[in-house]
Parts: structure tokens; sequence; C-alpha cells
DNA sequence: CTACTTGCAAATCGTTTGCAAACAT
DNA sequence: ATGTTTGCAAACGATTTGCAAGTAG
């Protein structure tokens, strides 16, 4: 925890931003709730805990350096507010996500597992890829036991 | 197009919706802009061409309606509008999308490339998957000539 | 010092909603 | 007739912005 907060101070002075309370507070309440996936709102309410004047605005706008600096991706599965999660520390690729249609749980999978996919859409369509976005709807383990599979309509995901 | 109407036709009364005039001028705007991925305002505006005193919201009625009928498919490039797509006649899954980070362009890819990798996270996560969202990020065929692909920064997808 | 940051309130912008009128069957 | 659908304008909610005051390095 400290030693990441540490790292990302100097990736803040690398491109001369300063680390306000205010930044660090919000990095830590992401820190302290990492695959909770957590709205703008929601990361300003536990920030707030912290460091009580912080402002609404000020959090969006470290949320948005962040995912400039390639510290944060934005993430959106659908329900009206894009949500924040760390990249994987390699920043290699942003990783994938089980959403739950039962009970709404975002799961993470960091595993990647397009290596060989990428390798195809890069020759078929001499596409020089930087980056993905994978997602699956679908029933999560939790409430696999609960539904009778063919009784669940089909999704349509918000999105 | 006129078998594609037809057969929206059918599917709305089987839910006994009606197929008006203004939903009708929406189907054909999407119809004849498929794989252009228009925001709702920008078929409104091509709406209204057809039938001029059609309001935004009756589009946007529209485009909810179908896409809870699963006949579009709402997908997020993170511009701040959602976008709509016709979802493939087959019905079976949301297509791929090829984003270019150059020119902004979106390509569609009609493949599935998942089956291996969905049948992999349904065995590991014990998750059955109903439907996915694929999108890769980088540089597409028309531009990738023109770029030195080294100096492509780290693409920060706007989400 | 002084450029970078902040908090606040107001502004934006995509989308949704209430409602009375118009319509389809 | 009767339930659906529409247009309009107002309401909403997430996010952004202008600006004067505050602060980290």
């Amino acid at each position: 925890m400290e030693e990441r907060i540490e790292r990302i101070r100097q990736q803040l002075h690398e491109h001369s931003y300063k680390l306000t309370p205010q930044r660090e507070a919000t990095l830590r309440v992401l820190l302290e709730n990492e695959e909770k996936h957590l709205s703008a709102e929601e990361v300003w309410l536990l920030v707030k805990q912290k460091a009580p004047e912080t402002g609404l605005a000020t959090v969006y706008r470290t949320l948005e350096l962040m995912s400039e600096l390639g510290i944060l991706d934005k993430v959106n599965f659908g329900d009206g507010a894009v949500r924040y999660d760390f990249r994987s520390e390699d920043a290699e690729h942003h990783h994938h996500h089980l959403i739950c249609v039962e009970c709404g749980t975002v799961d993470e999978i960091h595993e990647d597992l397009l290596g060989e996919v990428e390798q195809a859409v890069s020759d078929k369509f001499r596409f020089h890829i930087l980056d993905h976005r994978l997602s699956f709807h679908g029933v999560c383990h939790r409430c696999i036991d609960n539904v009778d599979l063919d009784e669940v309509s089909k999704p349509k995901p918000q999105m």
C-alpha cells in the first residue's frame, strides 16, 4: 500500500503534478477497495471520511488524472455511472469482468485470455492491437445453483 | 430491408406493440446506417428528415424498446453517448468492435472469436455465460501505414 | 514564490418522465 | 372504446467548468 502510493507519487512528479492530501486520500480509498468498482460519488463518500473538506469535483479531477496516467481504468457496466478500476501493476492489459445478471456482482479475471484471439484479429484485419475490453454477462458461481438456467431470460445487458 | 421491417413488425405485435410511423422511420434510419453506430440524437436528426414531427423522446423510447426486444444492442465507446447497433440476425451474440485510436473509426467483427475462451471461463469460474462484449483498441488497417507504431502512445481508452 | 489545486456553485449534456392530446385496433 | 403512443417541456443525474482563494514543492 505505502509503496504503491510512493510509486504513484513518483509518477505524478514526473509529470509535475503534486500529491495533495485530497489525491492521496482518493488513492487510499481506491486501494482499500480494489475489485469493488466504485463510482466517483462512492469514492467521494469514502474520501470525505478521511478528508472531510474534499469536494466531489476534486475527486472527479483526480480520477480523470489517474486515468490519463494509466493508473486507473474507467469501466462502464451500463448502470449510468463510470466506475474506476486499478490497472494491473504490470500495466499490460485491461482485465476482464464477469457480470452476474442475477446478483449484479462483478468479478475480475486477471488472466490474459486473449493471446490467440489477438493474434487472429491482428492478422486477419491488419489491426495493431493496443488494448482490449472483455466482459461476460451471465450467472456467477454463487447464483448458478439457485436458478433454472433455462429460465434465465435472454439477457439484454444494459450495455 | 422490407422483409426486415416486416419481421420486426411481427415481433412488436407478438408483444402487442404497434409499428407506428415514428418507429418505422427510426428503424429505417438504423437499417440504412448499419455499422455506423449512431447515437440517439444522430438517429433523431435523420428520422426528422423522414417524419419531421418526430420528437427526440420518441426516438429514445423506440431505441429502448428495440433494445428490450433484443433487436438492438446498446454500445458505449466512451464518448458520452450511448450508441445503437443491430444485433446480428441470428441473435446469438453481441459482435465485437475494433476501435481505432488514430481516426476513431469503429469496425465490426461478426465472427465469433470466443468459443474456446468461453469454454475456459465457464469451466474455470463456474460462470454460465449468456453474452459477452469484446472490443479492441488500436490502429486500424487504414492508419497502420501512416503512424510509427512505437510512437502511438500507450492508449488511455476513454473507456 | 508561483504554478498547480481546490471548493463551490453554476453550467452542461445525455437521457428520462409527467401529462394531456392523438392514435391504432 | 380503450389501451398505446406521441410531443413538449420540465426534471434528472452524472460530470464539467469558471473562478477566486489556498497550498505544495
